[in-house]
DNA sequence: CTTCAGGTTGGCCCT
DNA sequence: CAGGGCCAACCTGAA
């Protein structure tokens, strides 16, 4: 028992509830931490990239106090890491696990991004994954909690480990800076969110210490427009990892323990389960990330209006409101929920009628918490295209903000070509005669935008267009044989039966 | 098989 | 100004 191991650090960020650096370090005389940057990082947003930098250094720091660094390499006899359900990094794993084997080094692989395995929550649920929360919800309470999250490694865990001297470490392993990547840090703003594991954990404790709040959380009811971020903003530290969702989990069941508090979908667990939802219908779903041949998504005719999108990507719609959301999220990295929901719906069935996969892409660009799934499922859902269907349902531009920022202070704050205008029009300044445009210093067309198309008479064209995709959806051809071959329906019902053989014992 | 309730977070107009 | 009715009628999941 005196392995060579390499963790390999990938999302996970952290040290705290992190069993695949644990089992690393069972009977292990020797670590390697890793972490590989991958090349395609480069094509990251810029804010991205910063949290990912400050993330690895505060990480490396870390591992320092426990007399270990970030590394590479050498007589490995074991591989460990935490399991990633991304369909390219599970093609990724699958390939690295060969090569190991060929190599007889041992492999490791841990659940601890998400709070349950997505993959055992799809086979109680028959083979299928949930597509409703409720589903997600009846499918998780037979589970049970999810795990409790392991403790961080100590010096105690530490002391028959080492990590091998290196005198050049820095050089050739150290955490690269801003500029080595190519990035220019004159272009990127004040950093609100600091990326790493410290930071997380402070972010959680602070939060976690207003129990009132927590208790009362109501997601619906926090403001996508307020001046300083209405909710956690814990999301980009629970996508890299440095979080763990388990660790927020117990918290938060600390919080309410004893207490009257709001419940799923709405509270802060809640939040956390539709994390959960969306990363096991990422699993279960093929071509998650897009429309074509995804199993449940509306196919919807989308146009191509390269025009139309880059006004919106560039905060140039005529619409304050959209604008100042799409100015947020370029220079901070994070906009409220409901924000997204916003901008989204503009964008896609509302009024642009452009495809949610290129919003996915402005958004995994510009977002710090762009996750894989929640990102592709949530464009799914705002659009209209799955799981969320009432498509007549369509967001404001002008009264959506109105509810939360009457006098739109947050469009002025991110739109300050627009604060001299008097609150009766801040909203939909087009409308505001020449007189007051003047007296504002700002001329609509000139100054900042006409709004590029007329929300009124677009948004109900696009319903009916929504209702034609709906209509032509081609039902489920495994059905349709069933109902022609009555054979072929009864082969199916065994199978069911089969599956469901342990639930029809008690009857 | 059919039916039916419910679906995290709408908008608008009316009282 | 809070709350109800209407819009137009979708889907999933349970019974």
């Amino acid at each position: 028992m005196s392995h060579i191991s390499i963790h390999w650090f990938r999302k996970g960020l952290r040290l705290h509830d992190n069993p695949a650096l644990m089992a690393a370090l069972q009977g292990c005389v020797e670590i390697y931490p890793l972490f590989v940057l991958d090349p395609s990082e480069k094509l990251a947003g810029i804010n991205s990239c910063r949290f990912l930098l400050g993330s690895l250094k505060d990480l490396d720091c870390s591992l320092q106090k426990l007399n270990s660094r970030l590394f590479q390499k050498w007589k490995v006899t074991r591989l460990t890491f935490e399991s990633d359900t991304e369909p390219d990094s599970v093609d990724r794993d699958r390939r690295v696990e060969k090569l190991a084997k060929e190599h007889d080094v041992e492999v490791i692989q841990k659940v601890s991004h998400t709070l349950y395995d997505t993959e055992r929550v799809i086979e109680k649920n028959n083979g299928k994954p949930p597509l409703t929360f409720n589903r997600l919800q009846t499918v998780l309470q037979a589970m049970g909690p999810p795990e409790k999250p392991v403790p961080s490694p100590s010096l105690e865990d530490m002391k028959s480990v080492q990590t091998t001297g290196w005198k050049k470490h820095e050089e050739e392993y150290g955490v690269p800076t801003f500029e080595e990547l190519g990035k220019d840090p004159q272009s990127v703003g004040s950093e609100l969110y600091p990326g790493g594991e410290q930071e997380a954990l402070r972010r959680l404790d602070e939060h976690m210490k207003r129990t009132g709040w927590v208790c009362n959380f109501q997601k619906p009811e926090t403001s996508p427009n307020a001046l300083n971020p209405s909710t956690t903003v814990l999301s980009p530290y629970i996508r890299y990892g440095c979080l763990s969702a388990r660790t927020f989990w117990w918290r938060l069941t600390d919080v309410y323990r004893g207490k009257k508090h709001s419940q799923p979908p709405v509270s802060l667990h809640g939040q956390l389960l539709w994390r959960e939802f969306f990363y096991t219908a990422s699993v279960g779903i093929p071509n998650f990330n897009r429309m074509k041949g995804n199993s449940v998504c509306v196919q919807v005719d989308w146009d191509s209006k390269p025009e139309l999108l880059a006004a919106w990507r560039e905060a140039r719609t005529g619409f304050p409101f959209i604008d100042a959301i799409m100015t947020q999220l370029r220079q901070e990295g994070w906009i409220h929920h409901l924000a997204r929901h916003a901008v989204a719906c503009f964008l896609t069935r509302g009024d642009l009628w452009i495809s949610w996969e290129e919003g996915q892409q402005v958004f995994e660009e510009l977002l710090l918490d762009g996750d894989w799934a929640l990102n592709a499922g949530n464009w799914q859902w705002l659009s209209a295209s799955a799981f969320f269907h009432q498509y007549f349902r369509v967001y404001s531009p002008i009264a959506f903000g109105k509810k939360t920022d009457k006098h739109g202070e947050y469009i002025k704050k991110y739109l300050p070509i627009l604060k001299k205008f008097p609150t009766e029009y801040i909203y939909e300044p087009w409308k505001a005669p020449r007189s007051i445009q003047e007296r504002a210093g700002c001329i609509v067309g000139k100054d900042y935008p006409c709004p590029i198309v007329n929300h009124e008479v677009i948004s109900k064209e696009n319903i009916k267009r929504m209702k034609l995709a709906y209509s032509k959806r081609s039902p489920d051809p495994s059905e349709s044989k069933g109902k022609v071959k009555g054979e072929k329906r009864k082969a199916v019902s065994v199978i069911d039966m089969l599956t469901k053989k342990k639930k029809a014992g008690p009857y």
